[in-house]
RNA sequence: GCGGGCGUGGCGGAAUUGGCAGACGCGCUGGUUUUAGGUACCAGUUCUUCGGAGUGUGGGUUCGAGUCCCGCCGCCCGCACCA
């Protein structure tokens, strides 16, 4: 394609201006009104992909905008660069992972540059940047001494494969690691946790006041499961003083107990468990003790396996009838108390556990009339339920409640699906937990004035997967803070999700030392007014970044600040390769470089753009090529007719000039609402249109007012600067001396131009349109009907006598005969 | 199974509150310029038996439905035995 300018070289000459004038530098200090845009910092795993793409293109677009409406905006970036693939990259290739590491952030950060993407610069922050690390480990020990951090014994997903415990949502469907594709094992091992559990509820409910995409809004609240019920007791046949603890939510099925179920972990199961039984039940825990958390509630393979008897009896307090006590793979030891009531006859699970074991089924809750499934769980009045009998399930509920807190050592209860954040991690490549261990004095922080604990740079990244940090002398072995004797450091490392839940705090205020950041200077900033990223982080990221800001306000570090950091979310989509999932591992990523080599990088950005709205997945086919090749197309048009390319430009004014300068000032409205809207690809539509306008326009034979002209440039410049930048500087400065078009303040559109005098009126007779009249904007309904009812065409459409004219002035006119 | 979203030309999509369906772009067709191709520019492009019909499908509300309500069909996403 010819083009009219040299791409390459406009583009290059604005990014360097941009860079070295630091022109989207912000001061805290900053008067205006704040603003904190924040794209998702990237993790850099290799070079920029059109999801990089995608996804900072929108954010600078904000960044750009929000500058022109005249507010401070801080737009800070850096990247998450911690992580097992550059330690995998460095095993491979027996380098260091700091070396590649460091390598693919130089690689995403020219491709950012080059993308024409804007930064303050200054802010960058690292995960693996030493002076970050310091503080990363200053808040984990400000979390241990709060009592939110803590080292305790939990079953875990180990993947042998990455040497290394995973978190839960690292474990595909199938059991299997979704980063090596081994089988992830259970394993029993002492590792540290964040207290994450003690802001279940408030991180439950804060959800309902954040400005996101309902979608994650849905995710977060089901992540946390909220469940309400009773905790009570069923006392044990044989020592009644003494009893089974489990949590129900549907205390009203209680006279339809008819066994109860405890997990292969419970702590009284080895006394529940007969000596006729040992046998079963050991093979039995054996077996579900191997499995991991997914096999075991999952609902494939026979009940009947899966469970064993116990041999013990238990007491149900409403019918004091005893029922027996079995054991159950599906029941989790980590849940509620580890042990449940079972009532066949209202929950699936049960019923099939009961059919399987010959057990008894009561129904409590009568079905609606033909129902024929097993397990009833809707809602219904009470039977063979004594003084439930007749009530629906909420008032049953409440009275069984009732009863059990007077009689069976009852306490209302809210259970949370939550589980507290395991955080470390048997890996070389993340944050070290700076804790030392000491034969006499146990778990002790290392002291503040000696952080950060960084890794030694002499380690060798054998293959055998294990962090080398285990067995690193020089690192291992230290004398504790305490008392001075030989003690040894923790090897573990933090999770990356752990750098990433707060690296928006220091990117507020990266100046201050000493502290993590300064409380008050980051309240100018904080919340963040918009945050941009990919959907795949709607769960984790999100809520643990949540959880951050609220402990470490609770813990004095971050006093004044908004407990929710994100005010408004926005997720993109997701880019297809003609319908296929893209990623690393299948190499199908489009890398930008070869678009910003030919097209340019303005053409890129509009093609994201214009091709749909932002939060709908976009496809990659053999028509994007094409669409990107349009976007140049339009950007060439609009350069020749900035250019004055064969142009027929007077002095005089006509009256299509009238009618262009009204396309203008609508144009203003139009694209102003789409970008408040995140309409993006309208607003691209929307500059179409006044091109094509425009290009007719100003070359028709009768000649186009000069004037017009320029102000039709100078505003469709403007309105192009977020999206296409470098073409929009480019041409303004060409034209108009003095600040760039960057600088200049957003246009407005003028009310009394865009509001037309006359407008078109669509006349319908029955329901169908027959004629189109002029008219005036004011026109009256009666005028409107009147109107209608004259016109030639109307008249020959309208067949017998005319019942009902609707008259929406000015608009249309709908007449029913 | 439960929850949420979506279904519009050959393709991506537009239609903010019920009021001219298909803006804008891709592709395609024809034309002008050009030795030719490409570029650029102009015109056309839902279907049609030219009456009309038409937004997955069947109903409903309304003067009027892509838009609101109910039932189906299909696709996508999340949760999935959390007691």
């Amino acid at each position: 394609m010819a083009r009219p300018f040299d791409v390459t070289a406009v583009e290059a000459k604005w990014q360097a201006r941009w860079r070295d004038e630091g022109t989207y530098n912000v001061d805290n200090a900053d008067p205006r009104e704040r603003y904190y845009v924040l794209s998702m910092y990237p993790y850099p795993s290799g070079a920029a992909h059109q999801g990089h793409v995608r996804n900072y293109t929108f954010g600078d677009l904000v960044v750009r905008y929000k500058t022109m409406r005249n507010f401070a905006v801080l737009s800070p970036i850096g990247f998450d660069s911690f992580g097992l693939p550059a330690e995998n990259a460095a095993i491979k290739a027996g380098s260091h992972p700091r070396l590649f590491t460091d390598a693919r952030i130089a690689e995403l950060k020219s491709s950012l540059q080059r993308l024409g993407a804007v930064y303050d610069w200054r802010r960058e922050v690292n995960s693996h940047d030493p002076a970050y690390m310091k503080y990363s480990q200053v808040i984990f020990l400000a979390f241990l001494k709060a009592g939110l951090a803590y080292r305790a014994m939990a079953p875990v997903n180990w993947c042998p494969g990455c040497a290394t415990v995973l978190a839960n949502e690292q474990v595909l469907a199938d059991g299997t690691c979704e980063r090596s594709g081994d089988l992830v094992e259970r394993r029993n091992l002492e590792q540290w946790f964040f207290r994450i559990t003690d802001y279940a509820e408030e991180l439950l409910n804060d959800v309902d006041v954040l400005d996101w995409p309902e979608r994650v809004k849905t995710m977060q609240r089901n992540w946390i499961g909220r469940s309400e019920g009773v905790e009570f007791e069923l006392a044990l046949a044989s020592e009644p003083t003494r009893g089974l603890r489990v949590f129900t939510t549907r205390p009203d099925t209680g006279f339809g107990v008819t066994y109860a179920v405890v997990a292969p972990e419970h702590p009284l199961l080895e006394e529940l468990t007969t000596d006729e039984q040992r046998e079963e039940v050991a093979t039995l825990v054996e077996r579900a003790l191997g499995e991991t958390e997914l096999e075991r509630t999952s609902s494939d393979g026979a009940l009947a396996k899966r469970g064993a008897f116990t041999g013990s009896y238990v007491v149900n307090p409403f019918t004091s009838e005893s029922v027996p006590v079995y054991v159950a793979d599906y029941v989790l030891g980590t849940y509620g108390t580890g042990a449940v009531m079972g009532v066949p006859a209202e929950d699936e699970r049960d019923y099939d556990f009961a059919t399987a074991y010959g057990l008894p089924i009561v129904r409590t809750v009568t079905p609606p009339e033909g129902f024929d499934g097993g397990a009833y769980t809707g809602d219904g009045a009470h039977i063979n339920s004594g003084f439930l009998d007749g009530l629906d399930v909420a008032a049953a509920k409440a009275a069984a409640a009732d009863f059990l807190v007077e009689h069976a050592k009852g306490v209302r209860k809210v259970n949370y699906r939550l589980r507290d954040w395991l955080v470390s991690r048997q890996r070389f490549w993340g944050c070290p937990i700076p804790v030392v261990y000491c034969e006499v004095d146990g778990i002790v922080p290392v002291p503040e004035d000696q952080l950060p604990i960084v890794a030694p740079d002499d380690v060798s990244m054998d293959k055998t997967g294990q962090s080398p940090l285990a067995t690193h002398e020089g690192f291992l072995r230290t004398t504790c803070p305490t008392c001075g004797r030989p003690a040894t450091r923790e090897t573990d490392t933090m999770d990356t999700f752990t750098d990433s839940s707060w690296y928006f705090l220091r990117m507020a205020d990266p100046f201050t030392e000493g502290v993590p950041f300064d409380p008050v200077e980051v309240a100018k900033w904080m919340p963040v007014d918009q945050y941009i990223g990919g959907i795949e982080h709607a769960i984790l990221h999100l809520l643990y970044a949540r959880f951050y800001v609220k402990a470490l306000i609770d813990i004095g570090l971050a006093p004044g600040l908004a407990r929710e950091p994100f005010a408004r979310l926005f997720t993109q989509g997701m880019i297809r390769l003609n319908g296929t999932k893209m990623s690393k591992s299948k190499g199908n990523l489009i890398a930008p470089e070869p678009y910003y080599d030919t097209v340019g990088a303005d053409s890129l950005r509009l093609f994201h753009l214009f091709v749909g709205p932002p939060a709908d997945d976009v496809d990659w086919t053999d028509q994007t090529n094409d669409v990107i090749d349009g976007c140049a197309r339009f950007i060439d048009r609009v350069y020749r007719l900035c250019e004055e390319d064969r142009l027929n430009l007077v002095d005089a004014m006509t009256p299509s000039d009238v009618a262009v300068r009204r396309d203008v000032h609508r144009t203003i409205e139009r694209v102003t609402d789409a970008m408040e809207r995140w309409s993006y690809n309208t607003a691209v539509a929307a500059l179409m249109e006044l091109l094509n306008t425009l290009s007719k326009w100003a070359r028709q034979d009768g000649g186009a007012s000069r004037e017009v002209f320029d102000e039709a440039r100078r505003t469709m410049l403007l309105l192009l600067a977020p999206m296409a930048p470098h073409v929009a500087a480019e041409l303004w400065e060409r034209h108009y001396p003095g600040p760039g078009v960057h600088q200049q303040p957003w246009p407005v559109a003028d009310a009394a131009l865009v509001a037309h005098e006359s407008v078109v009126m669509v006349v319908q007779v029955n329901g169908k349109v027959r004629a189109r009249l002029e008219v005036p904007v004011d026109i009256t309904e009666e005028a409107a009907s009147d109107l209608a009812l004259e016109d030639p065409a109307v008249i020959a459409a309208v067949k017998g006598p005319v019942t009902r004219v609707v008259s929406r002035p000015p608009r249309l006119v709908n007449i029913i005969a």
